[in-house]
DNA sequence: GATGAATGAGAATTCATTCAT
DNA sequence: AATGAATGAATTCTCATTCAT
């Protein structure tokens, strides 16, 4: 329609601003209730919109949850690439990656309940997502952990999906722990002794059983 | 209510089979559909009772989480400290605690599914429950920790809270990434490449960073 | 289940029972205010029973509309089918069916103005079953006809698909400006002056054109 | 508003090609969907506008309907009361009136279905204007009856109300019948045997019962 | 005049829970 | 104890209408 660009990118701004605003609110919800136990009007009234409004920027609820993954999570995820590629041994890698992780959530916490939640969720509405960012996120892995086997700081005798689900199982359970305690330390500090354990494991002894 | 040993009179017995098979019954379908999907009708069909039935073994729909938390999979973990107790080193004492914790996991996957739906949300019904069941498993964690330490198997400069995060985090992502598969591989062969992989990490060199 | 056939005798009565008043307590609904602006929570009331009573014997509000053609509907055309076997000959048959057909329209004024709303829709949710309605009308109107040739009472120079229509809308249109009309006049003492229409014409002379 | 005679200036023009658009497309949108099922938004879109230009033309969904009787209508049924009054003899006059009645339906079948679905509602918004095309329909029907009788060619022997809607009845189902059929056949070709149809009846006797 | 984003009342439908039998 | 029909609160989603731009 002819509006002048000055004019479209306004409307554009002020489009894209409730869609953030509806978005972020959601996540808040859904990080306090559970995405089940949140209602498209608590959402509506975080948001500071009226419940139809919602329908103009999402098709469905679950389609939120989709948005959340497709666009929110997918950046968080950028910056992990990113941040990996910095690094130049693969310890270094695995280092900025589990660094950013841990304060990415930490710094949104909000984003790290309904991350963790749902993920672990079966039947997802978001499943096609949240498989694309695991994927990323296994592939970064992959990629950290190549690069350490040839530069020899890995070992080679390792069963790779095995070794990838190990490391993220810990990452995720170093922040789901962190999630559910009141006490509010700092999720960051952590970054450094858990790739410490991921390198060296608890034992003492490098004897192979 | 279930648990009553002296519970063979008839009466008891058809009033306590009555339960489990609602209990099993909700599992599989909480399995199938995640808890909030699931509906108390599909449950009582499942068992075989009418609707009206559930309410006579379960307060509600919550109930049934909290029964399973409280009873079923208690008396799995309580099989874990069985199974650690049978170990003589630290190492041993691990290795039987994953191997069963995987092979249970994969005997009965309804369990399972349920069980890491539910301790990943939040807002639980369940919570009470959860954290008892939690705190179980990480006792015996630290026990088996405190061995290796005395024994000279387990580093000391260890912060121990992480650790024991870090070791139920890599279990519980590969029973995750096992029920998320679609080929339906042997979960108890990960169990000594896993442990393994505790105990020596990834890298190559012993030196501390 | 186990039941005392007395019993299932009596629940399948009750059961039988609300289906009906729920049934009927729509047509009335939909008779005053049409399918579209009648809401279930009207129907509900106007039956005595609770909004999500509706659903246990109707799968939707459709379904309301599809059951009125399939069982209330195809019970009174049952009935013309029996009036038109009761006549000899094909005149006495006609008049039979239309006198039947004005008369139980008469007797029961919702069901008339909702068959003859929805049968004039498009997009009918019914579709299916007024299709069937229409094609057993049309078929008794083709006995009729076919005897009437024969017994040499009716022409056989028609036009068989042209004159049904001009049978059923004439009968139709009565019906119809009875129900807009405010005073109450008898419908059924239409049945003789039409029948003498639709077999004589209005004109004087039976030259044809 | 769109029938004043001079409205020739610019505005007024570019004004009345809106207020047509709008129309015509709703009638589109009605046709297909039923006036309830259509929303407001449809109705834009088939006509190139935006939801709230419509409000500029129409006061609201419910008055499209009332113009589309009040004016597309009435200039269809102006047409009929013209054809009548060409031709000579009531019988002329019918064949006039029901080959164009056919005709107009045919050329506009969104018309066609539109106005043979909202005649039979109740609780019509259109109440009045539709009392008043049947008015102007069935004045014509008298005047030709009247005319008819005067001549000789039309019985006397008549209930006048009954005869005007034994013969709008005829007319309308034909007209529904080609509506609900698949196959495009020629609505006009049905013209001349229906009004011979209303003239001579089905009977091969004129003995009056 | 024209737009279309925003509104919020209102509708259909679901489902945990109760209770008369 | 067992049943399952009935309830009605709660939820998602739609859409006619308005109004600031």
């Amino acid at each position: 329609m002819p509006f002048k660009e000055g004019c479209t990118i306004y409307s554009q701004e002020k489009r894209n601003d409730k869609y953030h605003r509806i978005l972020e609110a959601a996540i808040k919800v859904f990080a306090e209730q559970g995405f089940y136990q949140s209602t498209v009007s608590q959402i509506a009234r975080e948001a500071g919109v009226a419940d139809g409004t919602i329908y103009l920027y999402f098709k469905n609820k679950d389609d939120i949850l989709i948005q959340f993954f497709q666009h929110k999570t997918k950046q968080v995820f950028e910056r992990f690439k990113e941040a990996v590629s910095k690094g130049d041994s693969a310890l270094e890698k695995l280092r900025n990656l589990i660094r950013l992780h841990l304060k990415a959530f930490q710094d949104d916490r909000n984003m790290a309940v309904v991350y963790q939640m749902e993920t672990h969720q079966i039947n997802r509405s978001a499943e096609e997502q949240i498989k694309a960012m695991s994927k990323m996120y296994l592939d970064l892995l992959s990629e950290i952990i190549d690069q350490g086997q040839e530069e020899g700081s890995v070992r080679k005798d390792l069963y790779l999906g095995l070794v990838k689900r190990f490391m993220v199982g810990a990452i995720d359970e170093v922040i789901n722990t962190w999630l559910h305690s009141k006490t509010g330390y700092d999720l960051v500090s952590m970054a450094d002794p858990l790739v410490e354990l991921l390198i060296n494991g608890v034992g003492t002894s490098r004897d192979k059983q």
